[in-house]
DNA sequence: ATTGTTAATGAAAATGATAATCATTAATGA
DNA sequence: TCATTAATGATTATCATTTTCATTAACAAT
């Protein structure tokens, strides 16, 4: 989990300004193994950051994309949901989502048999495609033990 | 690709009605190969059904996502979009999508060893978090030959 | 440390998608 | 044909996200 040095780096490598609300959008983030919404966050943070505007959040998040330090969730409640992208390689994870209650699991078995799977289809969806893959989403929908 | 008979058959099965505005959702879905958003159906019908609503168009797609005949797809532009789920087994697919443009690529290669895998990937998701699986996203984002 | 430049911020208003309300209409079964 | 009641459409409400704009503060240069 790289600390606010590392975040304070890519920021700058990016001609943005390191400020107290992004440095502590980044630690809420860093913290948490939840997929936040805009508001979520901006609720958590109000206390200590009397002041801090939600939209500075979106700001934030919208930079922290497009940084690639974020990855958007879309789980169907309405609202966008972020979280940490990670940079260690085990973290990776892919989506368990109960279309109930919006549960969101994230589950890291399975994933290397995807993962090689992922490789072998990127690389031919790029050629055939004439695209460049940034990213994948993969995600079950499901209902959860409570939900039924 | 199932005619009205059979639309008008899974209605009757779920006591909803048969109506002008159903039918010619369902006629547009099953006549384009795009995925839909409710403002573009309700844009597309109007000339032919003056009079009908925007929030019938909301209300349909709502009820054919319940039926499971029609699959949202998220894109990231804000609004939800709607594609005729295909009940033909060749005619499953997942989506490549420019994060640029939003352009949609509906990719049918490589499904089957992607279908294999998710098989597998179902069950044992399924047994290790009490889960009952009904759906997945498989999505492949970047950037499209014409946004570089 | 001080200053100038300009990106970042916050408040407020605007936008835009979707949902809720409610009186009216029309699909189906009797 | 009639009665029942689901479906419709107009309107309004809601709610997430964006835009605007005047103010503030980060940071490079002095």
């Amino acid at each position: 989990m790289p600390g606010r040095h590392h975040w304070h780096h890519r920021f700058r490598e990016n001609v943005s300004r390191w400020t107290a609300p992004r440095e502590s959008i980044l630690d809420l983030l860093s913290r948490t193994p939840k997929h936040l919404s805009a508001k979520e966050i901006y609720a958590s943070l109000y206390s200590r950051h009397p002041g801090m505007g939600l939209t500075t959040v979106y700001r934030t998040l919208e930079l922290l994309l497009g940084l690639g330090i974020v990855q958007k969730v879309t789980v169907g409640d309405g609202q966008g949901r972020y979280e940490l992208k990670s940079v260690r390689p085990g973290d990776h994870h892919h989506h368990l989502i109960c279309t109930r209650c919006g549960k969101i699991i994230d589950y890291r078995d399975f994933v290397e048999e995807e993962l090689e799977l992922v490789r072998k289809t990127e690389e031919a969806l790029s050629k055939k495609y004439d695209f460049v893959i940034q990213d994948h989403n993969i995600e079950f929908l499901g209902l959860c033990g409570n939900c039924r």
